[in-house]
RNA sequence: GCAGACGUAGCUCAGUUGGUUAGAGCGUCGGAUUGUGGCUCCGAAGGUCGGUGGUUCGAAUCCACCCGUCUGUACCA
């Protein structure tokens, strides 16, 4: 006989996706609404756009061609447009304000939860679609609009739970600017020498001040063998950057007494020049901001080597960062870098409008942050208790009809109830199922009980504790342990009394 | 994308220098037990050994290419 197997279709998930149970949900549901209630108490309102954008939108064609960015999914419409799924929150909702710019109020204060994508390459805790929570203020130019988004990411991450656990990192991109310009890196020829300049300081987290500074210069080899090329920068600017890098505040590098200055050996070597100081003014105002509103530096800092995204930001930028380590199911500790981060990007807007609508946000990482969590142990108890089964011990229509009348008086009492739906003829697979389940408790009421007027609670945890002391199944089966009979019409008042000392039960126990 | 490691049952893994019919544990299903979960015992199903091609009398084993997974790295709005 042939083999029919060859055709059986193989089940898989596409690659950096991910299916999400119960427990994730609603301890994800949990996080979001923690979040949310934060959002809403600073005045903001909730806005939702599409998955989908047209790819102009998002600013996301390859230059010289006609094609989208390959870190984008993307489709063409029937028309030939493209389109390409979100990958972050930001852009579309600039362009959803610039679409509305007449209706809209500016300022306009607006957040989102959404999932957003990107073709890359998966890795651990790393997916192609995940979940980011979102806060922007459009139409603000001011940086009190950033001191208040840093304000609200310390207030949310408290709210999450994790007071003196996170650090809120602030820098402006004009200081990396005026960095650029005084290394000689400012012309508008240097823009790819710029990035990698960047990317390198990005890495200082990963590969520390050694591995930048080669970034910075040769180039670096990993351990498998594979080389990158570095920035080849002269020695001066290396050991400049490097300080900025090393830096614990930024009155570590400024002496702003008297005009300003670089206070540190390789830094003094350069000039400050405007974009700099324009930044550090900037700075100052904020740090002023945050701690006049009592936000002091062991929440909200000023950090230079924080440099976050290199394409739009124009102004401010913030990160948020945990302050513990975040070991994986295996028990490594990972690398976590940050759960949140965000900035003023001021041209995003103009764009679409030729309008200046300056604006200023944030987004956070809601998966990466529920592991973290989760590994807190501040997330994923989940305290769902499983439903009551009813079990079916006759199908014909008017036994099923009797025991769905007692799982639907449950029901009306607010207690979770199901009615057995397997084969009811084997009685044995019913049980097996509630065990499985983590059902609580089992309700059976078979003729005996019926011509009695009576019914069955069996208690499946006590049940399951009383186990270890049978070995013999027949005894097992005919003790029917900790199972009682009562009144049919005690059903509800009787089911409540055994969940509520169920309930009482794992309370002591947890403590 | 680049570099490296690895792909054997649903899962975790054995499988000798290339040699008969590819194994184990766990899980699944059935039975012992048609009205009672767990334990125990008995039995069964489940594999084109990731795919294709090649070398060979003979390939899970050797070679080439492809696909996939993992690790590092690049990119990451």
């Amino acid at each position: 006989m042939a083999k029919v197997k060859n055709n059986k279709l193989k089940a898989r998930l596409p690659r950096g996706f991910t299916d999400r149970a119960a427990a994730d949900i609603r301890a994800t549901d949990e996080m979001l609404a923690k979040i949310r209630t934060v959002f809403e108490r600073y005045g903001f309102d909730p806005v939702e756009t599409p998955a989908f954008e047209y790819t102009d939108c998002l600013g996301k064609f390859l230059p010289d061609t006609d094609r989208p960015n390959a870190g984008v999914f993307s489709v063409q419409d029937d028309d030939e447009q493209w389109m390409s799924l979100r990958y972050d929150l930001t852009a579309p909702l600039a362009r959803h304000v610039a679409e509305n710019i007449n209706e809209i109020q500016l300022p306009y204060r607006t957040y989102r939860a959404g999932y957003v994508y990107r073709n890359e390459k998966p890795g651990p805790g790393r997916f192609r679609q995940f979940m980011q929570f979102d806060a922007d203020t459009v139409g603000a130019a001011g940086v009190q609009a950033d001191a208040e988004m840093c304000m609200m990411m310390a207030d949310t991450m408290e709210a999450l739970g994790l007071k003196g656990q996170y650090i809120v990192r602030v820098n402006n991109r004009k200081i990396l600017d005026g960095v650029m310009e005084a290394i000689g890196l400012g012309g508008e020829e240097d823009g790819e020498r710029r990035l990698t300049v960047l990317r390198a300081m990005d890495k200082y987290d990963k590969f520390g001040s050694e591995g930048v500074a080669l970034l910075l210069g040769e180039g670096r080899k990993d351990e498998s063998g594979d080389f990158t090329a570095g920035a080849q920068l002269s020695q001066a600017a290396i050991e400049a950057i490097v300080e900025i890098l090393d830096a614990t505040a930024i009155d570590d590098l400024i002496d702003d007494t008297n005009n300003l200055t670089f206070k540190t050996a390789a830094l003094s070597k350069f000039a400050v020049n405007k974009h700099f100081e324009d930044g550090f003014r900037e700075l100052k105002l904020i740090n002023d901001l945050v701690e006049g509103a009592g936000y002091m530096s062991d929440r909200i800092k000023i950090d230079p080597s924080v440099v976050r995204g290199l394409e739009y930001y124009t102004g401010p930028v913030y990160e948020a960062e945990l302050l513990f380590d975040v070991t994986n199911e295996k028990g490594e500790v990972v690398q976590f870098g940050s759960v949140g981060g965000g900035g003023r990007y001021d041209g995003l807007v103009k764009r679409f409008t030729g309008r200046d609508v300056p604006a200023t946000g944030f987004s956070i990482g809601v998966s990466r942050l529920a592991t973290a969590l989760k590994n807190l142990g501040k997330l994923g108890t989940d305290d769902v208790v499983p439903p009551v089964l009813v079990t079916v011990m006759d199908g014909d229509t008017e036994a099923l009809g009797r025991y769905q009348k007692m799982t639907q008086a449950l029901r009306e009492a607010g207690i979770r109830a199901e009615m057995y739906q397997g084969n009811w003829k084997k009685f044995g697979n019913q049980l097996k199922y509630a065990d499985r389940r983590g059902c609580p408790l089992a309700i059976i009421q078979g003729s005996d009980e019926r011509e009695a007027g009576e019914i069955q609670i069996k208690d499946l945890i006590e049940g399951k504790r009383l186990s270890g002391e049978i070995t013999d199944n027949v005894t097992w089966r005919e003790s029917r342990p900790a199972q009682i009979t009562v009144k049919e019409t005690e059903l509800v008042e009787r089911v409540k009394a055994m969940l509520a000392e169920q309930a009482e039960d794992r309370a002591k126990a947890g403590n």
